[in-house]
DNA sequence: CGAGACATATTCCTAGTAGGAATATATCTA
DNA sequence: TAGATATATTCCTACTAGGAATATGTCTCG
């Protein structure tokens, strides 16, 4: 027996934040704008979805009547209707607030410490280090971005958490070398 | 054209690394006890997947001869093998080393903030904490277990940085009751 | 001792997700 | 004007999540 009108996914209603944050301008966004203010904000704090997911989410959103399309000649224009806003708000602070996941490939390495030597865990975070100082000047281009004064209250504290999060990995880098520096 | 030989998970790695961290116990571990090690070690940071997963991944090491289970009338008991090692050692440094995937749901809600008031997301982050304090709890016996001085050295700093990452939450609840108590 | 609860052990099924390939058009650039 | 890049969307397939189903063993309490 398959739940009619079923729960949105989180990723979905993600998206709807996305359009929300986005409600001022009368255009509307495509899924491919939408895709791309993902993987600029939103992939931080959530798996940005492959472009396929976005489409996908989009059309169910659709059919709930929480997302609306003015027909046009050319791409598809999402804005978020009024009911898509209450239900967010709904969803934001009544639904189950789930546990945070991560898939972290040098933790998982990091944890494996006992197969490798000081050198290439070291290498390894270092290389790892280079890609992430790109990320994290996104990450402060993301905070310059949010410039409403509710919306930098809050958001301001999540941008400063991704980058203590990140941040924690020079620390970690850190706290190597000190102990390869105090090794015999 | 499926691959033959097509290259395992990375989920299907860190099994193999429960396994060698185990490879001093001749009886080797059961898929039942791999899926409780995966909960209370390896959740923190990967995915600790689900119990058919873990039944999929062995079933693929198996045959890569990566693990290998004696045969015997009571449930399959696995163990690592010299190649398995062998592959993981191999894997841990030359493979590609992915970005980090967060999904979380709390930071989500945090930057949609705009849609809230202060007292539903302070509200929300406190209920989340709550949740945490026994998984810090946990955490602390995830360095416990790890006696082996190699490890340690390693491991701990993961430790630790899984640690700060769960702090930065009180920290932000912290800052958000700062700002809470400097409104008008 | 027997009943029910809980732990162990594994398989099966289904919906969901990732993510690349394919397709098409528009624009930009040299 | 050809080739590259950006926009826009769909399609396909393999993988993953995760609950349900199924057994069997063990523990506990009246």
């Amino acid at each position: 027996m398959s739940m009619v009108n079923s729960a949105l996914s989180t990723t979905a209603y993600a998206l709807l934040g996305l359009l929300v944050f986005d409600r001022e301008n009368p255009e509307g966004m495509t899924g491919y704008e939408l895709k791309q203010r993902a993987d600029f904000t939103l992939r931080y704090y959530w798996v940005s979805p492959a472009m396929s997911q976005i489409y996908t989410e989009l059309r169910k959103l659709s059919e709930a009547e929480f997302v609306e399309s003015a027909p046009s000649d050319g791409p598809a224009r999402y804005r978020v209707t009024e009911l898509g806003e209450e239900q967010l708000q709904t969803w934001l602070f009544h639904g189950e607030v789930g546990f945070p996941i991560l898939k972290h490939p040098v933790a998982l390495r990091l944890l494996m410490g006992r197969l490798s030597t000081p050198e290439q865990l070291g290498g390894m975070l270092e290389g790892h280090l280079d890609d992430l100082a790109a990320r994290r000047a996104d990450l402060q281009g993301v905070r310059d971005m949010l410039g409403d004064e509710h919306q930098v209250r809050y958001a301001a504290m999540v941008a400063d958490w991704g980058l203590a999060y990140y941040d924690s990995e020079a620390q970690i880098v850190a706290g190597l070398r000190e102990r390869l520096d105090g090794m015999d």
